[in-house]
DNA sequence: TTATACCCTATCGGATTAGTAGACTTTACA
DNA sequence: TGTAAAGTCTACTAATCCGATAGGGTATAA
């Protein structure tokens, strides 16, 4: 499941990369055009803002902007950021990657495989899609 | 995230699936043999004899016996019945459509599309691996 | 008749999620 | 220089889910 969390942030992030200028935008007009809880887009925004993608301006007539280009934000990225590992289970992660304590031996976890099997086709497509690629197809 | 739910119902298929004879095995056997809660597996299997996945006899030299082929086990129906919708958002589940609560229209939504992507790659393996690939491949 | 093993219901602690409250800081502008 | 607008930060809460546990009930082989 996609928690609403990253959700938001993707639509946040596309949100601001439609606008012509790349001005600051306030988080109570994304959070009314978006339909998102402002409070909870705050933190959202500024999880966003911590890791490199987006600045934001204090005081009147400020807001959050794009620090980076939407074809150089990558999909695998904002979601390592929101939601944490792409990877089903932690024993096939490649950044999060911890032992499952429920599972003696790797070698011999019958799921193991399938499960890097699943990881690689979800990330050949979050790698490869950006949050332009985003909003060209929709 | 795959829940240990899914992950111990594959592991006791497999487990099931690789025994020379279909004979009953009791919980206690697969649960002691795959490092698992007893009593967190009996609800498990009994949702996959209620699938009619596997069949029961209770009683002493009674167990659990697996009602199908491996190789007719999908690990899509096993992912469906114990763990639920395949796609990282209701809306663009088959089985499991849902509208999402949040999102106004999914024909405007910026995550939809990408969703869809990840979904059918995701259904992709899992509808074209079965318990008999598994314990091949392991 | 007894031990074995599945069947069923209820419950529980811990973690996570989504959201809320409220005080604080910075800034533009009248 | 005062005030309103805006982000920052910490804390809290309600709801839900997950994994596990408890304990009695029922069927059956020996």
């Amino acid at each position: 499941m996609l928690s609403r969390k990253t959700k938001y942030g993707l639509k946040a992030l596309t949100f601001l990369a439609k606008r012509e200028e790349n001005e600051p935008v306030p988080i109570s007009v994304i959070a009314e055009s978006e339909n998102i809880s402002q409070k909870f887009l705050e933190s959202i925004l500024l999880s966003m803002r911590k890791a490199g993608y987006l600045g934001s301006k204090k005081g009147k007539g400020g807001g959050y902007y794009l620090l980076k280009e939407a074809d150089e934000i990558k999909v695998a990225e904002v979601y390592r950021i929101l939601e944490g590992p792409i990877a089903m289970v932690p024993c096939v992660s490649l950044n999060f990657y911890e032992k499952c304590d429920d599972c003696p031996d790797e070698a011999t976890c019958s799921v193991h495989k399938l499960m890097i099997q699943v990881r690689d086709n979800t990330l050949k497509i979050f790698e490869n899609t950006t949050i332009e690629d985003i909003i060209i197809r929709a």
